[in-house]
DNA sequence: GTAGGGTTAG
């Protein structure tokens, strides 16, 4: 853990009262000052205490040693608290029970529980404190299996568990996902009258929640009090996390509609809620409603929300979240911190990305994954190579992600001796284990390279089955380098296990287009037909001014959809003039509504770039995110705005961003 | 003056 500045203040402050005590000390005054340097977890202050007190002979008091112990256990020094515990005698059940929740919460469950033997034997019996110690220092350290177990023991034992030794038991089982565990626990709440306590009551929500049970968790809360906030929250929290958040946004508008007080974790739940599955717009649109009716979000709200307005590409709604942390003192949280770097990141910003991330007073492993993802999907190979020699210079150690994002860093920018490097001594150097994504990147640089084959070997020697993911940039490749043969193997292989996506139809066909092979072309079509394939909306997203704008692949219902067309139009004319020619080989992007789609019009990212063209004055950069691979035949057209207009462009797709200038883009073609 | 302590949002 990094000590905060506060902290690290304080128990300085800790140390100068200490060192000013009178000699010798007074003994009452002992205990509490030792329950300072437990607070402040400093164990320099319990050590130095501990000599004064030595030193004055009051080392032997009983209440000073039980203190003593306390301080050490909290300070994370199991060693030095046991030491004293041995000089102890006679033991009362205080220092019992402080170092048998001790080696619990350290997740030292045999010593913990011989301890608690050891001090039935010497005829010390233990109390209620003692039981829940233990129970809570298990839960702690997510001994889910001791937890239970020991809840059944002191009810057996003739102790009856309060409502505050249940709900602290269920959390670690919550973690676990052990929903056998949590029903027995559920039938001994029961049994001893607890089952309508509102924390039990919550606490079970949470944990069939976490354990998948979305039937059994909506039970317990209909069967139930319904006007606790904290069960509702759970409730909501549950649903969504359940995949059900449709369910979810239904049951909080009921709870808001029935007046309930709804406190800032509901509204964070809910915003979460939308931000995880998929409905930025309406997380956007909740965490403005949760304002308007009073509730400040608080340094969680910031990051649950954040990566909704990444989605969306919303930088005016980002930047203004930015300057309420900065005005609310969340900026040093390191949460916030890194979903800020994300977000800018993702909005195209990546220089302030870079300011956000140098600015952040404590960083943690997911802080150097951002700024790592961002630089990938950016395609700066450069920094991201620079900034992960400056990780491995921190204390903070690599792990699977931040070699995902070197290696998709290396693949994006065509850096393949680096990558292949890094791929061969992950695990030597920095201990990961290559998984399927780290394959996947690798499929990914081998490919780009035109090393086609090699990737192919790679995927045999993989020493787990290869996913769709691998087989995909494969797929993608083979279009690239028109590989007809290992692009019908990689096809097959994708056609088995995502029978209905429609992509990889859509890249075969491109493939044989592209090669004139129009017999298989037609084949691909008269597959998607017979089983109904259709290809996944194309839609994109800009922000003008501080709307973020919707546009649908063939859809007319934006309201400037008339201008939109009709600049595309004229485009199109004066590309066909320059000797601009639609590119054959992604006629089947369009296989449902190439009779509707112009040469210019139609494709959502498109739509996005007309709207920016007629919406903002000449020259200012265009930002557009679209939820597909962006097609050949668009990325031909931008790359021809951005030099006919005088513009800059940035599209990100589901892979990466493509930097329009000047009639190039900045992935080299390649994507 | 010494031991345990609830639920919900990352």
């Amino acid at each position: 853990m990094v000590p905060s500045p506060t902290v690290s203040c304080r128990s300085s402050s800790l140390l100068l009262f200490i060192r000013s005590l009178p000699l010798p000390p007074d003994p009452f005054l002992l205990p509490s000052t030792f329950k300072a340097c437990a607070a402040l977890r400093s164990l320099r202050s319990a050590r130095q205490l501990h000599c004064i007190a030595a030193v004055s002979g009051l080392s032997s008091d009983p209440f000073v040693q039980s203190a003593l112990v306390h301080a050490y256990l909290k300070c994370d020094s199991l060693r030095d608290a046991h030491r004293v515990f041995d000089r102890m005698a006679p033991r009362t059940v205080v220092p019992w029970s402080a170092i048998i929740a001790g080696y619990a919460a350290a997740g030292r469950v045999h010593q913990s529980i011989n301890l608690l033997h050891d001090m039935q034997t010497a005829g010390v019996p233990p109390n209620l404190i003692t039981w829940n110690g233990l129970i809570a220092g298990f839960n702690r350290s997510g001994c889910s299996r001791q937890t239970a177990l020991m809840l059944r023991r002191m009810h057996a034992e003739g102790f009856l568990p309060d409502a505050a030794s249940i709900s602290s038991a269920l959390p670690s089982v919550a973690d676990a996902e052990d929903v056998r565990l949590g029903g027995q626990i559920h039938g001994c709440s029961i049994k001893i009258g607890w089952q309508t306590d509102a924390c039990v009551v919550s606490a079970l929500i949470d944990m069939y929640g976490k354990c998948g049970c979305a039937t059994e968790m909506a039970r317990v809360f209909d069967e139930t009090a319904q006007t606790d906030v904290p069960s509702a929250n759970a409730l909501v929290a549950g649903l969504s996390r359940n995949g059900l958040a449709a369910d979810a946004l239904r049951a909080f508008r009921r709870f808001r509609d029935r007046g309930m007080a709804l406190n800032v974790v509901s509204w964070t739940s809910i915003v979460t809620c939308c931000a995880q599955n998929g409905r930025d717009m309406e997380a956007l649109e909740l965490f403005r409603e949760m304002q308007v009716v009073g509730i400040e979000p608080n340094s969680v709200t910031i990051p649950c929300v954040l990566p909704a307005f990444a989605n969306i590409a919303a930088l005016m709604h980002g930047r203004s979240t930015h300057c309420f942390s900065l005005r609310k003192g969340f900026i040093g949280d390191v949460y916030v911190g890194s979903a800020l770097v994300d977000m800018y990141a993702k909005c195209g910003r990546i220089k302030d990305a870079r300011t956000m991330f140098d600015a952040m007073p404590v960083r943690n492993v997911v802080s150097w994954n951002a700024m790592l993802g961002g630089y990938s999907m950016h395609g700066k190979a450069a920094e991201c190579i620079e900034l992960f020699e400056l990780m491995q210079r921190s204390k903070e150690k690599p792990d699977f992600i931040t070699l995902t994002c070197v290696l998709s860093a290396c693949a994006q920018a065509g850096r393949t001796k680096e990558g292949q490097l890094y791929f061969d001594r992950m695990y030597q150097e920095y201990g990961v284990v290559p998984r399927m994504e780290h394959y996947a990147c690798m499929v990914n640089l081998l490919g780009r390279a035109g090393k086609l084959r090699e990737a192919y070997d790679l995927i045999e020697q993989m020493p787990m089955e290869a996913d769709a993911c691998i087989w995909g940039a494969l797929l993608s490749s083979c279009r690239v380098y028109g590989n007809v043969s290992l692009g019908e193997t990689a096809a097959e292989k994708l056609f088995e296990l995502e029978p209905g996506n429609a992509g990889n139809y859509v890249l075969l066909s491109n493939i044989y287009a592209a090669k004139g092979m129009w017999d298989g072309v037609d084949k691909i079509r008269g597959a998607m037909r017979s089983m109904g394939l259709r290809k996944d909306p194309g839609c994109s997203w800009t922000e003008i001014k501080d709307k973020v704008h919707m546009l649908l692949a063939g859809d007319n219902s934006h309201p400037q959809m008339k201008q939109i067309t009709e600049r595309l139009e004229k485009l199109a004319v004066e590309m066909r003039r320059l000797g601009y020619l639609p590119s054959t080989d992604f006629v089947l992007q369009d296989v449902e509504d190439q009779e509707k789609e112009h040469i210019l019009c139609g494709h959502s990212e498109k739509l996005a770039v007309g709207l920016g063209l007629i919406s903002t004055s000449p020259g200012t950069p265009l930002r557009v995110i679209k939820n597909l691979r962006i097609c050949g035949d668009c990325h031909a057209a931008i790359k021809f705005v951005s030099r006919f207009e005088g513009r800059e462009i940035l599209v990100r797709d589901t892979n990466r961003f493509h930097h329009f200038k000047d009639g190039a883009c900045s992935c080299g073609d390649y994507w």
